[in-house]
DNA sequence: CGGCGCATTGAGGGCGGTCAATTGGTGTGG
DNA sequence: CCACACCAATTGACCGCCCTCAATGCGCCG
């Protein structure tokens, strides 16, 4: 199962894991392109999604809204909920989703009883901001075609580790409009970058997979280094 | 104080802060474009920048880095080191500086014993990710001209908050090359968005200051919302 | 079969990058 | 006080990445 797949990865063991799975007090499903949680909401739970893949993006009056991250079977949605009490974005779903709720409440005693799960919350919290701070360069710094090189490479990496990837492919259930907008693109140029990609033998997309034809060459065009997804912990 | 008055907007009361300040164990003095932690470094210490502007940014092979977010006076930079062993990116002396060193140990002492500076540190990192969310619009869904208000808006506003700003004008100690890397523009167009800025009369630069001529017009071009500067505890 | 959503491709234009030169302010040495 | 160096700001000319508008192909499903 997810939760404790990804529970795993980020150094907690197993009676924290038992303790937060114990803790979810009710799954939620939701169809595809729902929004989830809404800019200004104030809520009293937690959510970890267990199925399906959900978006995050602010409302603006101009243009239709781009992706600011992505989060897939294992991440959590909206922990910041936890010491903040306003949303200040949108968390939505691209696809069908099944969502873990856990009241603040139970977390909080979690936390307290289990020191280890509040060094996972906050280990989250680092990772999401290396995170954006690697998709701001992909937007800022890098070409098109480096960024979604880049993009690439990291969802796989993700996939692989929520155990969603095969050998050499995952499952992408976003359109190209909405991976370019991740990057800042049109749909257009989004295309015309994926067709690039497929044509240096790099990566290729059929259906709903992305194969990765060539992991080295993909990895050097990006200049991916895979570290800041990995949680590694300080001293305990 | 510096220290004292961001403790203060974080919903931190006296004992705690009296407690933090005499964490300090040493107040480092550093010149300005000095790298002050570097990728892979591992230190047992937290910072808080006492006096001068830093920046954080991730070196790559093909071009001068990006930054990817600024600290004021008042402003933490590695509160990460707490939670993950590891810098996976550089903070950097923009200017001279002062920083407070506080040994994670002490640190983590005081977080047992003031629940509210665990608080805060949470705080401070979902800030620091919605500034980051912030900059990636900038520079991956706003026009050059929008991301330089937005990006003016939000020194102004921190400017402020730290005991910075005059009425309405506020110190720009970097050059118009490192102000726009934040945007990923060249400096060539940095200037040329600058320029336009002030020939809406929308601010002025002059020296090393930044003169807000039109406060309403600026944030209406830039669809500034300072609410994610502001954090807005949880309850307790 | 017809409709719909998504991928694909073409043509043209604008924002922002690159190269290059000039201005202006500040500090330093003659 | 002036000559000079240096750095940041400024401006021009040109180019290319990416956007916009538009049309077509393609697969899926009712």
């Amino acid at each position: 199962m997810s939760l404790r797949r990804r529970l795993d990865r980020c150094g907690v063991s197993a009676p924290e894991i038992d303790a937060l799975a114990a803790s979810v007090s009710r799954v939620a499903t939701i169809e595809a392109d729902r929004e989830i949680l809404r800019e200004d909401d104030v809520t009293a739970q937690c959510r970890i999604l267990l199925d399906g893949w959900t978006c995050k993006y602010i409302p603006l009056n101009t243009f239709r809204p781009q992706i600011l991250s992505l989060q897939i079977p294992g991440d959590f949605l909206d922990l910041q909920g936890l010491f903040r009490r306003r949303m200040d974005h949108v968390v939505a779903s691209l696809t069908p989703c099944r969502i873990g709720v856990i009241p603040h409440d139970a977390f909080k005693r979690l936390m307290e009883r289990h020191p280890r799960i509040g060094r996972m919350v906050q280990l989250e919290a680092v990772v999401e901001l290396a995170t954006a701070r690697r998709w701001l360069l992909n937007a800022g710094h890098r070409q098109a075609y480096e960024g979604m090189a880049h993009l690439i490479c990291e969802l796989f990496t993700r996939a692989a580790a929520a155990g969603l990837a095969e050998a050499s492919r995952f499952p992408m259930p976003l359109t190209q409009t909405e991976l370019g907008s991740a990057l800042g693109l049109t749909l257009v140029h989004a295309n015309r970058i994926v067709r690039r990609l497929a044509s240096a033998k790099l990566v290729s997309w059929r259906g709903r997979w992305i194969t990765i034809e060539d992991w080295d060459g993909l990895t050097e065009v990006a200049e991916f280094d895979p570290a800041y997804l990995k949680p590694e912990h300080a001293a305990p």
